[in-house]
DNA sequence: ATGACAGCCCTAGGCTGA
């Protein structure tokens, strides 16, 4: 099972390089973030004539997340539990079947939180409180499991061009450091670490600034797996290639091949 | 020091993102 993570920065904006790069990687299965759409206004057809399931959680002009799969879906569920004052659409689960095992999915949009300090800063903290919580659940079931998406988390020094540039930024600071190692020390592997421990493997290059040209990038997309599902771990990798494409979104795919 | 780029929305400048 080749299972995929890609921020496509709305989904009208992406209507030809999303199904380009799907029909040349072909991924089994997707997790897609800043949908930037309402569900009645994402063109599944597009995706379902392609051979996928489509499963959106979106909203209106911000946020917006998505599973497509090729292999069937169950138990779809959709929001982060925690907080049903809550209306930002970042979460979403579904149970894909595979040929060999089934994977429980969660498909993520970690808010970005800046400016730090700040009330933006506080959402996105107690943002990751609640996926914590919510990882402990989903552990305590034993399934093997994937958590997959746009994290805005830079775990590393590594993990940036330039560190320095981003040390009091939300996606850096060493209380979002701290609450990314929590969630990963509940026994988590951060796939693409673990079979490429190389520094400057990026995932996100801004728009601005000449920062693709000058591979001033940040890896701040990741998929996080439980244990029983790392066990399943043959490869994973980063579809650099995507961002020097025709009109790409500022993210590039990150994906991982399972024993599933 | 600032803006730079891109996408979204009650089409046009303001908000958001990272």
């Amino acid at each position: 099972m080749k299972l995929a993570t890609f921020n496509i920065n709305g989904i009208k904006a992406r209507i030809e390089a999303l199904p380009a790069w799907l029909a040349q990687a072909k991924p089994d299965v997707v997790c897609l973030q800043e949908i930037k759409s309402v569900d009645e206004a994402f063109p599944r057809e597009i995706f379902e004539d392609m051979g996928y399931r489509v499963e959106t959680h979106g909203q209106k002009s911000f946020n917006g997340v998505a599973i497509l799969s090729k292999l069937p879906l169950e138990d779809v569920t959709r929001g982060l539990p925690g907080d049903d004052t809550d209306e930002q659409a970042r979460w979403i689960e579904a149970t894909v079947i595979g040929e060999r095992r089934a994977i429980r999915v969660c498909g993520l949009y970690l808010p970005n939180g800046n400016p730090a300090p700040g009330p933006k800063y506080d959402y996105k903290l107690a943002w990751m409180a609640r996926m914590e919580a919510r990882v402990k659940t989903l552990l305590a079931t034993e399934e093997p499991l994937a958590f997959c998406g746009d994290y805005n988390v830079i775990p590393e020094p590594q993990d940036a061009a330039k560190p320095e540039a981003w040390v009091t930024d939300a996606l850096f600071l060493p209380e979002t450091r701290a609450a990314f190692r929590r969630i990963v020390n509940l026994g988590l592997t951060d796939a693409f670490r673990a079979r490429d421990p190389r520094p400057g493997q990026y995932s996100f290059w801004d728009y601005q600034a000449g920062a693709w040209e000058r591979n001033n990038g940040i890896r701040i997309d990741h998929l996080l797996l439980s244990a029983q599902c790392a066990d399943l771990l043959r490869e994973a990798g980063i579809d650099k290639a995507v961002r020097g494409g025709e009109k790409p979104s500022d993210h590039v795919p990150v994906w991982v091949e399972l024993d599933a």
